[in-house]
Order: C-alpha cells, then structure tokens, then sequence
DNA sequence: GTATCATGCTAACATAAGTTATTGTAGTCG
DNA sequence: CGACTACAATAACTTATGTTAGCATGATAC
C-alpha cells in the first residue's frame, strides 16, 4: 500500500475504487531525482502538484545574500501544494535531501477528485489543512522555543510524520538529514545544533548516528520540545460522532 | 465595496453575480467582539469559517509555561481558514487586537460557492496559497532574519496587505499594534522590539506613534528588510495570458 | 592504500538579543 | 482633580547563540 494512501486512511476511510484511484495516480509520470537537486526553483511557473513517492525532500526558501531557511519538510506520502497551479510563479523552491521519486499529478486528476471522489477530496482537504498547521508550528517553534527545545520539537514531529506513513520502528527511525540540513530549519548555526544533539543526547532522549535516529523515550523527549501533536489531527474524521457527541 | 471583494479582484475579475453573493455573506450572521478578546479558541470544535469584515485579529499559539507567539495577523477582508470544520478541534486560537466584527460563514455557503461560483472558489484558493506563503514567510523571517530586518519586513508585509484591501495611504496606514504585540509576532523580546524600532526611525525608514504608520521611503524599509513581495501572488489570474505566454 | 571529500566535533571568542528594573507619558475612570 | 492603567523608553547587566578556525572520522574513488 502507498505511502499516500496509508497516510491518508488516518483521517478518511477510503473506498476501494479510492484507493485505486490513488494508486493509479501514484503510478504515472513518475520521476527520480538524485540526492540534493532542486525539482523546482522559486520563479517557475508551477506546471504540476508533486506527490513524494520515496525519500526525503524539502521546501525552501534564500535571501540575496545567500541565507537558506528550510521552511518545510516533504516525507513520502505528501504533497507538495494543492491547487498551485493558479498561481504565476513559485515563491521557494523544492531540492531533495536523499534520492527522490516523485509522480506529478495533473489539474485534470484533481478535476477529477472533486467531481467524482469526494472522500479523497476531503483527505486532500484534511493534508491541506494539517500543512498549515504544522508550518504555523513551525513560526512558534522558531519564534518561542529556546535551541534544545526546538531540535527535540522537530525530530517528534518528524518522527510523528514517518510513522503515520508507516515509515517508522516502535522507537526510531532512518534519519538522513545532517547537522547542516537542521541548522537551515531550525535557524540556529551548524555549530549550535552540534552542542544541541550533545545535549539531546547528554540527557539520553536520542541516539543520532549513521542516518538512524533511536528515540529510547519519546514521552521525555514530547516534554523537552514542548510538543503537543493536536496540529497533526491524527484523530480520524467522525469520531467525534462515533462517540455520539 | 467589502474589503474582501476588493482584495479578490486583485487576483481575479468577479461578476456582479459573484460581487452580489459575497456581500450576502458577508451581510449575514455577523457578530463584534471586543478589543484584546478572543473569537475561538484552541481545542474548541470549529464551527464556521470567519470572515473579518472591520478591525485587526491575530492568531495566536501559547505553551504551557506561557510563552506566546502570534503566528498570524488578519486584516479587513481576511478569511480564516477555509474547511476548517472538517478538523476535530482548533490547534490554536484567534483573538482581536482593535474591535472587530466578522461574519460567520457556513458550511452550506462553501458548498454553494464550489457548484455554482467557480470564480469565487479560485479566489478562494488563491486566499488559501498566499496565506501558506505569507506563513513560509514567517518561518523565513523568524529563522534568518535579524531583528531590525524582520521587523522591516513585518511592516511591509502589513502595509502591502492594508493596500490591497483599500485600507492604506500612499505612504502609511492606521497601525494598532503596540509593542508587545510586535514582539509576539517576531520573536523577539518587547525591550529589543523598543530598540529595534527606534533604530528604524532612526533611519528615516518609519515615522509610528499613536496608532499610525508613515513610511516616508517604502523602497529602503523594503531592502531594509529583504521584503520581496513575490509571495503575496500580488498578479492577476490571466495576465501571462494576456501577455501571450 | 592513500587522497579526497563531506560530515561531525570542539574550543575560544564575539555579539545580538534577553532580563530586570526604573521612569516617563498619555489616556481613562471615578 | 487625582489615581490608575497601559504603553513606551532607557539603562545596566546577563546569556544564548553565532563566528571562526582547526581537527577527527569515515566513506568513496582512483
């Protein structure tokens, strides 16, 4: 099952003919990109929405003189931006952290999403709402939370992601980004996510070695970066119903 | 005109049928709320989508020891976040700065607007793409940006906005947020948001006291603040059409 | 096997921004 | 009118984080 779909069935339950729906999307106009490329600069006109296959990407953005901020992270499973297309011109970019493959999905497969499959339109909705949720998380984390408080926020949010898709063990997960890669997201220096991590792990809430992130207590961790995952909205749609509210 | 009509139709060319619907709304189940008071609240069930109609809002997130960032800022015309009521619970909540009136709009409203309105609903999500921008932009300017550029940057973005909604100057507009909102919004600490904006006006670059802002050089508070106003998508629908692309 | 490169680590030092505290100023309320 | 109150301004001091630089490690390539 994709990754997408897997995601996805969180929050909706989905038909067979959804699924297949989506399954068949997944599987056109597919591309592969090596590690850091870009898939698309700021400035293009958008063309195509991209679904994350496989690997991990990024969303960012430069100033003139050079300073990158990684504004987003794309897992599989997610999608870049639905409905871009209206708009002239893209304001960031999109580069891969690892290879990536991607399947790019036509205005006409979304046409056909809102006429004739509104489950998955409501699921679109729902990965639509939940991307603003977690980049308005993303202006507190910067904004509120001290470095350490930061770098264990976003490794249980990442964390969190992964094992939505099924991407995750009990307690960890493969992690390729490197000390540079969170520096850009986080805003801190490379040098202080180094003494971050050290931290983290001084006080035994990550093992952080070779692209494996270990997470022996997440609970710990969740307190250390202040991390509450009610903007994910993992609770599936209707159950507030089921419980007969 | 509503504030609201005359921000759309920057992006697109509405009909008078399109101009008429959405003065309806805009004219039904209207509430005011007081300054410093709050329209919904995190963990409460969204209802309605709210349409601010007069005054300034925000959004806000708060930690438990707390800490409070503002991750967002509506305007005359805003919308808060369309679908909204597919979601279980608010992951942040919404409070006034000025007095403000909005107006609830319904679930049944959107419904009829994506059958029969098929400009409002590309309007609509042209509101929803530049409001995840502005929030990337945010992230960029929280993350990479020093104190007095954030700051110059957080003014052209509130100026650039007020215009677009009819609600500016040529060189200023009516600015109600005290200091201490300004440091909810960039981060910073109200003591460094004091310094930073006596810096600016040491500069030349603003004139703000009592409520109003005068931007006596809105291009060197712009490259003051590295502000590229690509990502309010400020073009119309078509014009690369028009231009023969 | 050793040269090269990307990545990670550490130390010493510099600085932007935070903290605490005090004072000024204007508006509002009884 | 005087007493509050909210907001703005400043000073003195502290601290978290940035900067520069150098070294260590491990993978990949020839």
């Amino acid at each position: 099952m994709s990754h997408l779909v897997r995601k996805l069935e969180n929050f909706v339950r989905l038909s067979a003919a959804d699924r297949l729906m989506l399954n068949r999307a997944a599987a056109q106009r597919v591309r592969t990109f090596a590690p850091r490329t870009d898939i698309a600069r700021e400035g293009e006109k958008p063309k195509d929405v991209h679904l994350i296959l496989n690997g991990w990407a990024c969303r960012y953005k430069q100033l003139e003189d050079g300073r990158r901020q990684i504004v987003s992270f794309f897992l599989p499973g997610d999608i870049c931006d639905l409905n871009i297309f209206i708009l002239r011109e893209m304001d960031h970019s999109i580069g891969t952290i690892t290879p990536v493959s991607i399947a790019d999905l036509s205005r006409e497969f979304f046409d056909e999403i809102s006429t004739g499959y509104p489950r998955i339109a409501t699921a679109f909705w729902w990965e639509t709402l939940v991307n603003a949720a977690i980049q308005r998380e993303w202006t507190m984390n910067l904004g509120q939370r001290t470095a350490s408080e930061r770098m264990a926020h976003l490794l249980c949010e990442l964390f969190f992601r992964l094992r939505l898709a099924g991407l995750a063990e009990d307690n960890g997960c493969s992690f390729p980004l490197t000390q540079a890669d969170l520096a850009e997201a986080t805003g801190l220096s490379k040098v202080h996510v180094n003494r971050t991590l050290q931290e983290l792990r001084a006080n035994n809430l990550i093992v952080l070695k070779g692209k494996m992130l270990v997470l022996p207590d997440l609970e710990r961790l969740m307190s250390a970066g202040l991390f509450n995952a009610n903007y994910l909205h993992l609770d599936r749609e209707g159950r507030q119903l089921d419980a007969n509210e």
